[in-house]
DNA sequence: GAGTTTGAAACT
DNA sequence: CAGTTTCAAACTC
């Protein structure tokens, strides 16, 4: 993980050599000619350049900034202001920074810090505005030169530090915020007047700022007191400083940071938010650097600064709460940048993914572009392309999470999301807090920061998001359980507990949470969240401060030991964050209850009927693999399952009918698991609900309906749905609607299939529109995709994005998004139909688990899902309980949809890996899908 | 809320 | 690989 940054930031430290290319760039002298403001520090800039190889126009920012232009000069004066008399801590920080936490580190610091400087005047807009608030000193001379990169590309861009720095009137901010984020669309002037060197470099110019940034902010964090030196020192602002500087923050994201601020009109709020943001932003750090490294700059910065700006608002308290957390490495004093370095590392593992992300965010660039549409207000669904799904392994999923969470979090947004996320997730919640979950989180987020660039899609997706965010089950659905779990700190109740810091107030809130939300939040008490014990880590998440966790490990400021522990597991057990439950699928094969444990289960007393049975838990019959004694698993016994897996499920699932008988006895099994846990299951059944509710809404097509029930249950879709759905399916009492659908899904889930295609479409278009959720879900399947498919497919997303922005921008970003991510080429075929496929064919996939949705899919999307030509064994990591299932694995990608459905739901997995539905449900399947790709493929290499 | 039970994870 | 221990969740009272 670190090792990328590292070379990186190495090749940016050696920028003596660098440097003069960079000037002598088409691009460098572009921006010389357009901005007043000579560059004085070119070389700085020429540094960022010689390493960048200029990226696709695709990548390119599609972002348009019409303020970008006028805000320019005015800014930079004011830039030059702020930073300079305006926050005398921030200069302090800004040579803290170049002197890094250790002397020794100073040197390199500051050399990246030049280099940042220089690669802002690449990125123009986004560095710059993010070095004006980041460091002080070395800023203010790199911040003349961002300014003049600014000036050339955005004025804008300064402002928005001199904003930060100098906690400017809110008004004043979202001006400069507005005109930064305009700047940042920008890359839009390079954009507009030349595309490739430009546009190319600044992406990776903002990337290797970032990472340097990030390199030499975790140097500062290696050194705590520093950093907390820095903390202190740093204002809120400051502390956005830092994370601009570092992450090259979008200007949306700042917009809605300072929104946020303002809203709140409390520092004091700002700091806790600051604390949250940490998480949040490493995450967002992490994801910035996967784009990054993949050229996504722009867009990734956008996301990580949404992300960032979100986080600090919702997770604020929480941090604060939870001190062994913070405390851990002393990161509390590390300046958000100093924790986006720190996030850094983690994010490497997920680099290749979040390249697939960038692209996501590159392909909505491009969107923006073409939209030229002025920039979202705040959309807080900002597109959450740029988030990659975490890629299985290497990634803890709560940085995507919390980047999601961030991006969505507008601030409004919030406590909807909270209650909305929460309680409606409560239900279907459960599956959400999977790390899966936080994938499709993301994705959303990323879907909505795409969102934000196009003004009109912003502008939808900022009502929806932060409407909708609250619905935006999908996150649940992965990163859901991230954002749960911001949405449970930030629900007035989970509130003030979050307030509360006391390891019992902690305890009981994770207590509540889980009941409520039906999210788990660990209670680590000796394993410093570090083991697979702990369900946070498992799952690949970061613990967050509703966990009652003690000495707790699993933080963004761990992320090198969590990702070193994790390698560690993962080197004994490859497997081990793998999803738990996998459905059996061979290619052709459909088993009706393919879903199961995968290791399987070996209960002794429980009989596999209490939740101590991880097939019990996860809603999945036991198979031959499970050494339990009297299994009387309701969802299917030992015995039974064993024949259908490998066998079985290839008889039975060749032909719909097959799949309808097992779906028969599936349903059986279901009732009677409804029967028993209906009480117990409510919450298990509520995700499976919204999965059903998404169907039927597919199937309705009633847009009408309320987009946030779907949102809720396309959550629980990834993984949970298949659980859900079988328990849906089974118990109807509890989702007497949902069990409708769940049923008349499962009982017709072929003829849904193509059905729901359609219905997708329309649906997806409401639902991205009505639920973040929804866009979140589109993310997510950018991060499974691998990155070739996700290449094409951002590039198909643009295009069918466009398309779908016609209908509902937001959606069809989303969808698109998840195209890319889904690799699911074949959608891209029809511009507009893809996103609505993507999510009709992951709603259909998960139907078609039940009945031969192979088929369906395989007919109406197959070459997509085909060409993703990830043989899906579908692994199914959903977790089918509340807790969160270990999804983000890389590994994982498949499974997390799969939700143990064990009756054809294979199918859904092959779908899955296709596209994430732009529907929340959808998304959540598409990352699930993702997942199932790689589960599968996992899985054909293990029978090798 | 405290204590017990349970089974997975970790260790030997 | 098997047995034991540790751990945290699930469960019970």
């Amino acid at each position: 993980m670190d090792s990328p940054d590292i070379t990186k930031t190495k090749a940016t430290a050696s920028p003596s050599s660098e440097s003069p290319p960079v000037q002598e760039s088409p691009v460098f002298s572009y921006i010389n000619s357009l901005s007043p403001i000579k560059i004085v520090k070119a070389t700085h800039v020429v540094q960022g350049f010689p390493g960048l190889s200029s990226p696709p126009l695709v990548f390119t920012s599609p972002r348009i900034n019409p303020y970008s232009e006028t805000s320019f000069l005015k800014r930079r004066p004011q830039h030059s202001e702020l930073s300079s008399a305006g926050i005398p801590k921030t200069q302090d920080e800004g040579k803290k920074f170049a002197d890094g936490p250790v002397d020794p580190e100073k040197p390199f610091t500051q050399l990246q810090l030049g280099l940042i400087t220089d690669t802002r005047d690449c990125n123009t807009k986004n560095f710059v505005e993010t070095h004006p608030c980041s460091s002080s000193g070395l800023v203010d001379k790199y911040l003349a030169d961002s300014t003049e990169v600014d000036c050339v590309n955005s004025d804008q861009s300064v402002n928005p530090c001199l904003e930060h720095s100098n906690n400017v009137p809110e008004s004043s901010r979202s001006g400069l915020i507005k005109s930064k984020e305009l700047s940042l669309t920008f890359g839009n002037k390079n954009d507009t007047a030349t595309d490739s060197p430009t546009e190319a470099q600044a992406p990776f110019m903002i990337s290797e700022q970032a990472q340097e940034y990030i390199q030499g902010k975790q140097t500062f964090s290696a050194k705590p007191t520093r950093s907390k030196k820095q903390r202190d020192d740093e204002l809120p602002f400051n502390e956005c400083k830092h994370l601009e500087s570092g992450l090259s923050v979008d200007n949306a994201f700042r917009r809605e940071y300072h929104q946020d601020l303002h809203d709140q009109g409390l520092r004091g709020e700002h700091q806790d938010n600051y604390d949250y943001s940490h998480q949040s932003l490493a995450g967002a750090l992490q994801i910035v650097r996967v784009y990054e490294d993949e050229n996504a700059g722009s867009i990734s910065n956008r996301l990580v600064e949404n992300a960032v700006m979100h986080a600090p608002k919702r997770r604020c308290l929480q941090f604060e709460e939870t001190p062994p957390c913070t405390s851990g490495k002393g990161d509390d004093s590390l300046s958000l940048s100093e924790k986006v370095s720190n996030s850094e590392p983690p994010t490497g593992t997920v680099e290749s993914e979040m390249v697939e992300s960038s692209y996501l965010e590159l392909s909505a660039a491009s969107m923006k572009r073409q939209m030229a549409a002025s920039l979202p207000p705040r959309s807080t669904g900002k597109s959450c392309l740029t988030v990659s799904k975490p890629s299985g392994i290497g990634l803890h999923l709560n940085s995507i999470v919390n980047a999601a969470s961030v991006v969505r979090g507008a601030t409004s947004i919030k406590l909807a999301d909270r209650y909305m996320g929460v309680q409606p997730m409560n239900s279907a919640s459960v599956n959400v807090r999977r790390c899966p979950n936080s994938l499709n989180v993301v994705e959303k987020d990323s879907a909505g920061a795409v969102d934000w660039r196009n003004e009109t899609e912003a502008s939808v997706a900022a009502s929806s998001a932060t409407t909708q965010s609250p619905h935006s089950v999908e996150f649940e659905h992965h990163g859901l359980i991230h954002e749960r779990r911001i949405a449970d700190s930030y629900s007035a109740d989970s509130y003030e507990e979050c307030n509360q810091s006391s390891p019992k107030m902690k305890r009981k809130r994770a207590l509540r949470n889980i009941d409520s939300d039906g999210c788990k939040r660990c209670n680590c008490r000796k394993t410093k969240c570090l083991k697979l014990y702990c369900d946070c880590f498992s799952a690949g998440i970061y613990c967050d401060t509703t966990c009652a966790c003690q000495e707790c490990f699993n933080r963004p400021e761990y992320e090198d030991t969590v990702l070193e522990i994790r390698q560690k597991i993962e080197s004994r057990n490859p497997l081990a964050f793998a999803p738990k439950i996998v459905e059996r699928e061979d290619e052709n094969q459909f088993t009706p209850a393919s879903a199961r444990h995968k290791r399987g289960c070996n209960c002794k007393k429980s009989m596999c009927l209490k939740k101590y049975c991880e097939c019990y838990q996860a809603n999945v019959g036991c198979s031959n693999g499970c050494r339990c004694e009297g299994c009387q698993n309701v969802y299917g016994k030992r015995g039974e399952f064993v024949d259908v897996d490998p066998v079985v499920a290839e008889e039975s699932i060749p032909n719909n009918a097959d799949t309808g008988t097992r779906e028969s006895t599936f349903d059986e099994k279901l009732q009677m698991v409804a029967t028993r846990k209906d009480s117990n299951d409510s919450l298990n059944l509520t995700p499976l609900t919204p999965s059903l509710q998404c169907f039927d809404d597919m199937h309705n097509v009633s847009k009408s309906r309320a987009l946030p029930t779907r949102c809720r249950l396309s959550p629980q879709s990834d993984l949970t749905i298949i659980s859900h759905y079988e328990k849906s399916t089974r118990s109807p009492q509890r989702n007497s609607e949902n069990s409708d659908n769940l049923m008349d899904t499962s009982n017709g889930v072929l003829d849904v299939g193509s059905y729901d295609w359609q219905v997708d479409y329309e649906n997806i278009g409401i639902l991205d529109i009505s639920s973040p959720r929804c866009d979140a879900v589109p993310t997510a399947c950018h991060t499974p995709l691998s990155g070739t498919g996700s290449m094409a497919v951002a590039s198909s997303a643009s295009s069918t994005t466009r398309d779908l922005t016609n209908v509902s921008q937001v959606h069809l970003r989303p969808g698109s998004h998840c195209l890319l991510s889904g690799s699911s080429l074949h959608w891209h075929s029809s511009p507009v139909t893809p996103m609505p496929r993507l999510g009709g064919m992951k709603s259909f996939q998960d139907f078609d688990s039940e009945k031969g949705h192979h088929n369906v899919l395989q007919d109406e999307t197959p070459e997509i899902l085909k060409d993703t030509s990830i043989p899906i064994k579908s692994v199914k990591v959903s977790s089918p309980n509340k807790k969160r299932v270990s999804p983000p694995h890389s590994r994982d990608l498949g499974a997390s949809s799969s939700g143990g459905l064990r009756s054809g739901r294979k199918f859904i997995l092959k779908a899955v890996p296709s596209f994430p539905p732009l529907t929340p449900c959808i998304g959540s399947k598409a990352s699930s899908t993702i997942q199932n790709m790689s589960n599968l493929l996992q899985d054909k290499d293990r029978k090798k």
